[in-house]
DNA sequence: GGCAACTCCTATCATATGTTAAAGACGGCA
DNA sequence: TGCCGTCTTTAACATATGATAGGAGTTGCC
């Protein structure tokens, strides 16, 4: 929680009443294990899901089954904060790896917004960045070749741990298969596989189960053509 | 601005008072031709930008001078409501035709905010939404092959249009290209043309100059794997 | 009314990525 | 310690889509 509250006062800015306020905020645990669809598709929503612990992957489906993530989500992240103002889910909410969650209802973070502008402010501010995130995702899918949407991918995902103080920049957890990282890239996982040592023989990163490490942060960000901008942190 | 104000009404609940307040919001007209990039990339913004006439793409990049069309905004339409909260854009917007603007100062659009909670609330689920169009396109581009990212997006527009009732859904006027077609799906133009001229063969739709006629609807929703739920309309 | 600039259309060829399948490696559980 | 399920790695082959280029229509401008 404290992490969630440590994101929002990244980008708004929040008093200590109001970061109390939040922090207060009551939810409910909820331990899921690897792979499980914790919100599915259609469903109504009445609470939001913060991530604690472990990952999580928003999913739109396709007819035949083929899977497309929408976006991941580390520990500290609000996964669908948009459900408060969309709350019938039109994407599904998967946990990557086993993954402890925190429910908040929808009705306290209502309230909390009407009592604290600035915090419904920063909800806002906070939906639109996520949507940000997509947008670019969409560029990448649409526009880049294999090399460079992994290359990419793993760039965001080193600012964003570094944001929230879990990683250096140089080394971080994604405890993600390959074949989500195709689900996430538009890709199949033995593509995927291809790539990674594509990417490993050129000395820019390596994948060991889920420990990344990136070895040319330079050329990494060369070879995603990866630019902070969307980020709105110009200064990782 | 009237097109505005029933979108916004149509998600969410606004009284007369605060419609005729959003009705009032003082606007700067702007004409531009064809292919023009009105707002650039990394740009600091203090304004948002109405459609009202024509149509409007938001542009990402590659290093290369790739485009990928990340959303198309129709009049209506609030291309970026999101810079309110994004002040630095981290996205083109380019005429795709030749379209008329309305440019809505963020100073005046914070203060009807202020005023009226329940506008603040409809901006931020248009956000939203729109957030939710842009995830979609991502599952569209990542997973479906040209023929159903084809029909997914005449299907898109034909609900969207009659939204704002501008269209009895089977026939609508959409001025892009192909090549920009190509640029929102991720696909070339010359595949597009291909695309389309199988799309023809089947009896699915047409598409002659801009004008898209659709010769079966329940097929090209089965051809785009189509599902409403993303737009939060189940009716149409 | 004619030139210039876009679009659209077609054809050929090139290639990145998908498909399928099977064999290792790894890791958790009994 | 050993087994079983999951994940990774390889290989051979298939194909959707890209690249390039040229011609034929349109459109709009002077």
């Amino acid at each position: 929680m404290e992490l969630f509250v440590r994101r929002l006062a990244a980008h708004s800015d929040l008093d200590a009443e109001e970061r109390d306020a939040v922090l207060q905020l009551p939810v409910q645990l909820l331990e899921v294990r690897s792979n499980v669809d914790f919100v599915r598709l259609g469903e109504q929503i009445d609470h939001a899901c913060l991530v604690a612990e472990g990952l999580v992957g928003k999913f739109g489906q396709t007819e035949d089954g083929r899977r497309q993530i929408v976006s991941v989500h580390i520990p500290g992240e609000m996964a669908d904060l948009s459900s408060l103002m969309m709350p019938q889910a039109a994407t599904a909410l998967n946990s990557l790896s086993s993954t402890t969650i925190l429910r908040v209802a929808h009705k306290d973070l209502r309230a909390l917004g009407l009592r604290y502008p600035s915090i419904a402010t920063a909800f806002w501010r906070s939906s639109v960045l996520d949507g940000a995130i997509v947008a670019q995702w969409l560029v990448n899918v649409g526009r880049r070749d294999a090399r460079a949407r992994l290359a990419h991918l793993f760039c965001e995902m080193a600012v964003r741990y570094r944001l929230l103080d879990q990683s250096d920049g140089r080394r971080y957890t994604l405890p993600m298969t390959q074949e989500q990282l195709g689900d996430a890239l538009g890709l199949t996982s033995v593509h995927v596989n291809r790539t990674l040592q594509h990417l490993r023989e050129e000395k820019l990163l390596r994948v060991e189960r889920s420990a990344v490490t990136i070895m040319d942060w330079k050329a990494l960000v060369r070879a995603g053509e990866f630019d902070t901008l969307y980020l709105q942190r110009p200064d990782l």
